[in-house]
DNA sequence: ACCTGAACACCGTTCAAGT
DNA sequence: ACCTGAACACCGTTCAAGT
């Protein structure tokens, strides 16, 4: 096992534990029992908590913006990435009836450490851009102040959708409410 | 002091606590501190954190339907209900960039107590009641389910715009957000 | 390079004891 | 009726010590 045999099998059990119970339910005693090492081992690779949650986050964030850009690269259709992008948040919910990271994240904004903040806010700036970079492709006639707008709008709706669904433990929430979107015209496609 | 009163002094407290920081991140000890009693003490009144919390969110509710009960008593205009509807939200994120007490919870999801889901779900069901309400008054052709599939999809998005707002410590992103959504025609009006 | 036990100040909770 | 101090098992963090 190498440095970052252990370092990896800490972030994704820690980015499990995140998605399920947030940032302050997150232990890093429950943590290293379940990895198999004692809690101070944790510090070796993550000095602090704040450490660890801002390396979460930015993960998610690559490994999110790498999907989205595949589906971007993969396909020309309107539906295939509005799909491809929902399907994301209705993931985590099928899964457990975890949340996206950075939304429970979000919620919990006042106990984040600044370093964690930032990441959290680079994920929703991504996020806000990606979905620019759709609606300029299909509503190319609106300015780019009013795609961001409505970008921030869709990324808002979709995260909302998704935490009450959450709360409600009922995936079929998460699907009524994105179609409601869709219908009035709040999601394009 | 009767007992009334260090008891509506501890909810009061706690509210504004829960609201900031969410419901993991509400201590007894520095909620004890904050009313100038014991942290024990807080057990007299509320005996496990999860009474406390439960109880935070059904005074929370009760006071946000009867502010949304008189709403629609003390006008007939659609514009107006809405705009009191959204401003609720407004209002908590304007007051030290709060959120919802229930919207907070909802992402701490797995870490609530039952009794406290209990309430949180209720809350949910309520605003989802009352959206519905209005939204027979302004779309009485609509059926009865698709009325409660927009109130859900309406309750969820300001949700939404809320955490994402607070997120960023930005209530223009709030506004901005709120009026994409009544420019989609997601909000009646 | 990586891990550990022990200590620190925190946490919710319990309970016998005070008034 | 209401409050308290002390104890319990938890928490993140630090650090000297191990291999």
């Amino acid at each position: 096992m190498s440095i970052t045999d252990t370092r990896e099998i800490i972030m994704a059990t820690a980015r499990k534990m995140v998605q399920t119970r947030g940032y302050n339910g997150l232990s890093f005693r429950e943590l290293a029992k379940e990895v198999g090492i004692k809690s101070a081992s944790i510090h070796y690779h993550f000095p602090t908590k704040g450490d660890l949650g801002a390396a979460l986050a930015r993960r998610y964030t690559e490994d999110g913006m790498a999907y989205l850009n595949g589906l971007r690269a993969e396909s020309d259709d309107l539906g295939t990435w509005m799909k491809g992008y929902t399907d994301i948040f209705r993931a985590a919910l099928l899964n457990d009836n975890r949340m996206c990271l950075c939304g429970i994240m979000a919620a919990e904004f006042d106990d984040l450490p600044p370093e964690v903040r930032v990441e959290v806010d680079a994920f929703t700036d991504l996020n806000v851009q990606w979905l620019s970079g759709v609606l300029d492709a299909c509503r190319p006639q609106l300015s780019a102040e009013e795609q961001t707008r409505q970008a921030m709008a869709i990324y808002a709706a979709i995260e909302g959708a998704q935490l009450v669904a959450r709360g409600r433990d009922d995936i079929s929430v998460f699907d009524a409410t994105v179609q409601a979107y869709q219908s009035a015209g709040l999601l394009p496609g």
